[in-house]
DNA sequence: GTCTATAGGCGGATAGAC
DNA sequence: GTCTATCCGCCTATAGAC
């Protein structure tokens, strides 16, 4: 489907404008405003402001669903495994920091937004593929004692969580501590090794 | 100061919608209806509806504060430590499960509340005292070996995260995996195991 | 203190000229 | 495709009767 240039510069005005104030406080004519058109033209491209929200939600979604697609690296164990994802996702955020607000954000206060995060899943074979060989290939290293017993949905919340949570907390740690945007930087990247750290020795196979 | 027991009701029930569908959402005529009002009285007690919202956001944000405040059993290791605020934070949040998102997401969104959180933390010496005393009591036991070595604030930022983490995903993994509240809850709890093995690993003092 | 009524503004959406 | 003009509805807030 072919989009005009109009129509790519209001997507990428709304995606803007959304990840600065979030869906609820920003309205048609801010988007406008910023592409130096009319309101009536965001109307014309996407009909409703709901169009518009789904298709920015969406998107964000994919990529970041998408991040997980990519092939590993060779000859890397589980603990460089894990490195990789933590990499991967602290690089990705720290490109588009209020990104994953903007999902959590609409995931919680709008059940229909987690419906289409189910059809998304559902609909890539592949993806559902990936998981199933994580989730064997983990079973079989618990197995020779490799590593840790633990639950493959249970690692990948754990990285998740700590990725998430740095983002949320960066810019109230900068402002509490009065910090700058440099601070902030190297705090997400400090907290990035923490979080290896912290798999990493969820991993080791050492008696409690 | 007395209040009545209309401007608690409404106070109440604003507390209920804020943390239901979040502050910009909730309009005034709202909680009048859920009050059984009318709309004009709750700007009779409140003037305007900013002045609502600071309140509840810094009720909210001063208990969750005060989790902290409470004195430790005596006896507990520091293993045992941090299995009893983990357990704190997450019966706290299993109350009110939506409490941190509001939180984090006005902090996130609205600037000056952060200059709000700073307010509470500077004026409560008391508070200051406990991070500090726990930022010796931790230097200690790591000088001894009896723990990894690890900054105060990343212990507090890991717990923190991992908690934080369990109620956002909770209500999406409910969702996608088909489950109902009961298993939400059950989830949770899950997780709050996880966050305590994880956490007792991270202190836990053995050669990586 | 509590009500009705209403002012005033903003947001989403559409009609219609060009 | 892009514009101006405008409708409609909801929101916050206030005025004023009781």
């Amino acid at each position: 489907m072919k989009t005009s240039k109009t129509e790519q510069e209001i997507l990428q005005a709304a995606t803007e404008l959304f990840l600065e104030k979030g869906f609820a406080a920003t309205s048609t004519t801010d988007i406008a405003n910023r592409v130096g058109c009319n309101q009536a033209l965001v109307h014309y491209y996407f009909r409703t402001k709901e169009n518009l929200v789904r298709q920015v939600f969406m998107t964000n979604l994919e990529q970041i669903l998408n991040l997980l697609d990519q092939p590993l690296p060779e000859g890397l164990d589980f603990f460089g495994i894990a490195d990789y994802y933590i990499d991967i996702y602290y690089n990705y955020i720290l490109g588009r920091p209020t990104a994953p607000l903007m999902i959590i954000n609409e995931l919680l206060t709008n059940p229909e937004r987690r419906e289409m995060v189910r059809e998304i899943f559902m609909k890539n074979l592949r993806r559902q593929l990936m998981y199933y060989n994580l989730d064997q290939a983990l079973k079989q290293a618990i197995e020779k004692g490799l590593i840790r017993q633990i639950e493959t949905l249970d690692l990948l919340i754990d990285i998740a969580s700590l990725t998430l949570a740095s983002f949320l907390i960066a810019p109230i740690y900068a402002d509490l501590l009065q910090r700058d945007a440099e601070a902030q930087k190297e705090f997400i990247i400090h907290r990035r090794e923490e979080t290896k750290l912290l798999i990493r020795l969820r991993l080791m196979p050492q008696k409690i």
